[in-house]
DNA sequence: ATCTATTGATAATG
DNA sequence: TCATTATCAATAGAT
């Protein structure tokens, strides 16, 4: 159709080949969508130019379209292996959420809640294993007392340790002091002390 | 083209559109092609008849070209939806594990294990509920005792009481049998057993 | 399927 | 890109 035929190749000349492209593609999509209405068909159009521009037509919804596609047609591999880590990921929550009934199944059971439905073993087993779970914390406690004590004592002997330097300090403080008043004395300053002594009648002092 | 115009709706008649179908879509699958290799463009074409049967044409690989379209088309909801489901599935998970790791935690400090961050006040409340976990149990045991105990009676009484009815039955049975032995030997048969009876020195049966 | 009259698509051109 | 038109391809209807 045209003036002339053309050959089944890629046409070289750009200007050409994108023309020729463009009234092609409507003319694809157009039959696409004639081939539709007419024979109540499903169909899916994708073309994508050279240029990279994307041009589509699709009967209905085309996710729809291509879904069925890879349902009928492309399953062999990639919907298989997509179908496997989907059952890998819900059999990792599964088994997640067992541990997770276990674990509160046996907190439970350690609480001392639950209980109707064991024997007389699992009893005697459970009383086991809390009485070594107080006794444990009982030890940590009292070795918590113990390093609280020690802590006390320490410090306690600290501080007499310091109570008897400060006192040493204290009396050296008070001896210097009164060693610097009995030289002040000896020395100018204070005739009036020395006076009033002297001033004692002779009597007294013998 | 052809004998005569054709409205743009579906036809009704199955014979004609099933024809009308076949020539159509070997058209369609040819000028496809024929665009594919006259402008170099990269088509995918997807054809579902009514009856559900397949035809497709891809110029390239078809699940490159599916992805193709995805990626450059196909993003604005479908992709952020599957994101969105991926994202919940991992939360789900990381909030199945941080619940199981703290069941673990808590299992291990009644178990008296890893104590050693826990301060004296937690320890305390370890204690406490081991102890009301303890008694729960002491007291399903003290339970389970009795209602064992109570059974056993319960068994002991009834076999006494068979036991008593056994020994009248055993008692009327017996009596039965001597009374109809004493019949038998009366009339003819063991003149031997009432014998060896009466055989018996008098002052024993006394 | 095959044939063929007719319509539709489009290559070349402006 | 749009319009025109000569030409050819596609196909409707009949066989």
């Amino acid at each position: 159709m045209g003036r002339g035929k053309v050959e089944l190749k890629r046409i070289e000349n750009p200007t050409t080949r994108q023309v020729t492209f463009s009234k092609r593609r409507n003319g694809l999509l157009k039959k696409a969508f004639e081939l539709s209405i007419l024979c109540d068909a499903e169909i899916a159009l994708l073309i994508f130019s050279p240029a990279g521009k994307v041009y589509q037509y699709a009967s209905h919804d085309m996710d729809r379209i291509i879904g069925r596609y890879r349902r009928e047609v492309g399953l062999p591999e990639s919907d298989s292996l997509r179908c496997r880590t989907v059952e890998f990921w819900r059999n990792e929550i599964e088994e997640t959420k067992r541990t997770t009934e276990n674990l509160e199944r046996r907190l439970r059971h350690l609480s001392g809640e639950d209980l109707l439905r064991l024997g007389m073993k699992e009893l005697k087993q459970l009383e086991r294993q809390l009485k070594i779970g107080v006794e444990r914390i009982r030890s940590k406690k009292r070795r918590m007392f113990t390093e609280h004590i020690n802590l006390l004592k320490r410090r306690h002997r600290d501080l007499q340790e310091e109570n008897t330097r400060l006192h040493k300090e204290v009396k050296l403080l008070d001896d210097q002091l009164h060693d610097s008043a009995a030289a002040a004395s000896a020395s100018a300053t204070s005739g009036l002390i020395l006076g009033s002594v002297n001033a004692f009648p002779s009597f007294l002092l013998g």
